[in-house]
DNA sequence: GCTTTTCTAATGTCAGACTTTTAATTGTCT
DNA sequence: AGACAATTAAAAGTCTGACATTAGAAAAGC
């Protein structure tokens, strides 16, 4: 069925190779159960630890799950939106924080792939999805929220924006580069000034989606994303500004 | 450092994610080098083979790698684009392929998508992406071309356009979107007049980005989403209307 | 100083045993 | 007969201890 070709090394590697291949070819369906481990250890001469491996490299995908008990075993899995969505994360977060990607950078593709959802939000938002933004700007007004309350509040109300072009799959993929910029922008300390210009903002993009205003919606985003990158630029110029100060100190005494 | 909760169940499951966290959070940095397997399985109070397991989740994301010998071990893995592109790959083609997403709502998401990349690409095209463009329009004139090849300049052909917006970040969400939807893609086969319509489309997206003219290349890109979705339906209904006859004909039998 | 050999610490693999879980089966009582 | 309890078996999860293989470091030889 599944043959391993007896190259060298790394048999756990092959052997998840081979299995994956086999559900993404179409071989194995979703809810198939495969051979118990003993039996797969069996099918590719290698031992029971080494068949775990595998298994479990494949669990890590979360390409199966595995039951205990009698009639257990390892089953293909049908990966979900929200499965899909977290692995999309921590794979985002990570290429982010491990590649020193420019804010800049990031911001303009973070708002430039929202804007893709506007002929859409605009088209199909409902009454509850604009409540949603609205409780939200709302939420950002009130003066004792902190900075993290104060993020949060932002990604449920893109997140809502998001929502409101009922495509699922424009979902799963923005909401994962908005959650995936969601580190770089807690970098930013906002003062209270900057917080009144988000909101106004934000208040533009409700008030665009409440009038089925395509352009204007994305004209909103746009703005939120220039000022936010500025806002970046700022911080960013501060913090270079104090660190080339101490160091200025330190070589005076 | 990292200790492990002595909950019930699956502690290769929970050092994974200790591990994990310990990088996301980033108490360990890129090219760390992990304590090894027997070290971890003493700090853990577990043994190497459950030790081992939780070190393949890891392999499986590429969060680790591993090298063999002396002060060899397991190492933080600086994520690169492309492991990050090819793992949402695998992530999104299985969760179209698993959860029937209706081909109307992938074409609209991609073309979404695309059009995210417009103002830029029309800003920063360079000579060389547009020539990658029109060398592939015109390999889809060739006469003996196939459906593979077909779809593989068309794959090509998006690509170019996506890279013409000089953002790392929109390059790696988009050609992953693109990408999964190409099993979709390889559902409908294109007559001569398809692809001839096709192909003035994809001219008028090159000549748009000639002319840096954003709008001119959203305007195009909707008209290709709009003839996507059109022909797809009509591959569907006629599968559809096939099926049914046949049926029909066992009936009178 | 350079090359070759040896050493050694680490991963990769194996075999076999034991524990725990869980669903199906069987048995018992009302 | 039907409902509940005890038994059983198959499977994953875990452990121990061993051996094979690899590759960098140190030592030996020239």
């Amino acid at each position: 069925m599944k043959i391993d070709p007896t190259k060298n090394a790394d048999y756990s590697a092959q052997i998840a190779k081979a299995i994956r291949d086999a559900i993404i070819g179409g071989q194995l369906n979703v809810n198939d159960r495969l051979p118990s481990e003993a039996e797969l250890a069996e099918q590719f001469e290698v031992s029971r630890p080494t068949v775990r491996e595998a298994l479990k490299r494949l669990a890590a995908q979360s390409l199966i799950r595995t039951q205990r008990g009698a009639f257990g075993g390892a089953f293909i899995n049908q990966i979900s939106y929200e499965e899909a969505h977290s692995q999309q994360i921590t794979t985002s977060t990570l290429l982010l924080s491990m590649n020193d990607v420019s804010f800049d950078v990031a911001c303009e593709a973070r708002f430039a792939l929202e804007r893709s959802c506007a002929p859409f939000a605009a088209q199909r938002r409902t009454a509850d999805q604009l409540a949603t933004m609205r409780a939200e700007i709302h939420r950002q007004t009130q003066p004792g929220l902190s900075d993290e309350g104060c993020c949060a509040s932002d990604v449920t109300f893109h997140r809502a924006l998001v929502e409101s072009a009922h495509n699922v799959i424009l979902s799963y993929q923005l909401a994962g580069a908005v959650e995936a910029m969601q580190p770089l922008m807690n970098m930013i300390t906002f003062t209270a000034r900057n917080r009144e210009k988000i909101i106004s903002l934000h208040t533009d993009i409700a008030d665009a989606l409440e009038q089925r205003n395509q352009q204007q919606i994305e004209h909103a985003l746009l703005a939120l994303s220039d000022y936010t990158k500025n806002l970046a630029d700022n911080v960013f110029a501060a913090k270079q500004k104090n660190k080339t100060d101490i160091d200025n100190q330190k070589a005076q005494t």
